[in-house]
DNA sequence: CCCCATGTTCGACA
DNA sequence: GTGTCGAACATGGG
């Protein structure tokens, strides 16, 4: 699940917990999303310590412990952060758990796909601080975005949108619902996309992001039927804007879900 | 048993 | 340097 507003949502879902002591840890050791961080040494620093602060920005978060200890967590593809009771009780995929007087923080991630991670530091994490600008924050600009189409001018514009070094937070259905948006085929490539088409790539980008967050952050729930989201899960779909079927294949090793009449541009693309 | 999956990384290769 | 492809990771669902 996790893009840009569902990380939004995971990321609330710690709330709860700060400003309260780690009374404990409890870790699943050798699993994988402890491949960077062995889960003893996160044992070891985090007991003892106050959830301080908490943030954001795109799929990355950061939790930040008192004593300059900073724990970022990556969801992959099937992570999720959630809080319990303090008593709760973890099964086989609640990899790491934060114990509190008052409750339980939860991280499951059952395939694994996601990442855990400790710095140490009075200050945010370097690599944090060197994050690409938020696509919703002025710093990401047109120029920035022409820029970058000219760098992969031979790429798809489906495959560039999942580069997270220029996009943070877009995963696959959001950049399918960008392309949907600004009526651009996803197989379009890269340096094509000027002028009109490059000012509807953007506001496309911007507005997706805002919306999402608006629709799904609060309260974790899919966005509404006159979304491509809901209508391009399976075949058979229908365009929400036609009511004519939806196309799908496969865009850089990505299903790709597109309305064939919405998006006519290019004309001589597919 | 088979194939598929909202992510990322890495190696091989053109 | 750019781009593409497949594999790998671990697990569950259809």
């Amino acid at each position: 699940m996790p893009e840009l507003a569902e990380v939004e949502y995971y990321w609330r879902r710690w709330d709860s917990g700060l400003g309260r002591k780690i009374t404990g840890v409890s870790v699943h050791p050798g699993a994988r999303i402890f491949r960077r961080t062995d889960s003893e040494v996160i044992v070891q620093r985090l007991t003892g310590t106050v959830l301080a602060t908490s943030q954001a920005h795109g799929k990355q978060m950061l939790f930040g412990f008192s004593g300059g200890i900073w724990l970022s967590l990556h969801l992959g593809m099937t992570g999720e952060l959630s809080s319990g009771p303090r008593n709760f009780q973890d099964r086989k995929h609640h990899h790491l758990v934060l114990r509190q007087s008052a409750g339980s923080l939860i991280f499951a991630d059952y395939r694994q796909f996601g990442e855990v991670r400790l710095d140490e530091g009075s200050d945010t994490p370097v690599w944090w601080r060197e994050l690409p600008p938020l696509l919703t924050s002025p710093d990401f600009t047109r120029e920035m975005l022409a820029a970058y189409l000219t760098r992969r001018a031979k790429t798809p514009v489906k495959s560039a949108l999942l580069h997270q070094e220029r996009f943070p937070g877009i995963g696959n259905w959001m950049a399918d619902e960008i392309l949907w948006r600004a009526r651009i085929r996803p197989q379009c490539v890269c340096g094509r996309i000027k002028g009109r088409k490059l000012s509807d790539l953007l506001s496309a980008v911007i507005s997706v992001c805002r919306d999402a967050l608006a629709v799904i952050a609060d309260t974790g729930e899919d966005p509404p039927s006159d979304w491509l989201f809901s209508h391009r899960w399976a075949d058979g779909g229908h365009c929400p804007k036609t009511g004519k079927r939806l196309l799908r294949s496969t865009i850089g090793g990505r299903m790709t879900c597109w309305s064939p009449t919405w998006q006519r541009w290019p004309r001589d693309v597919l």
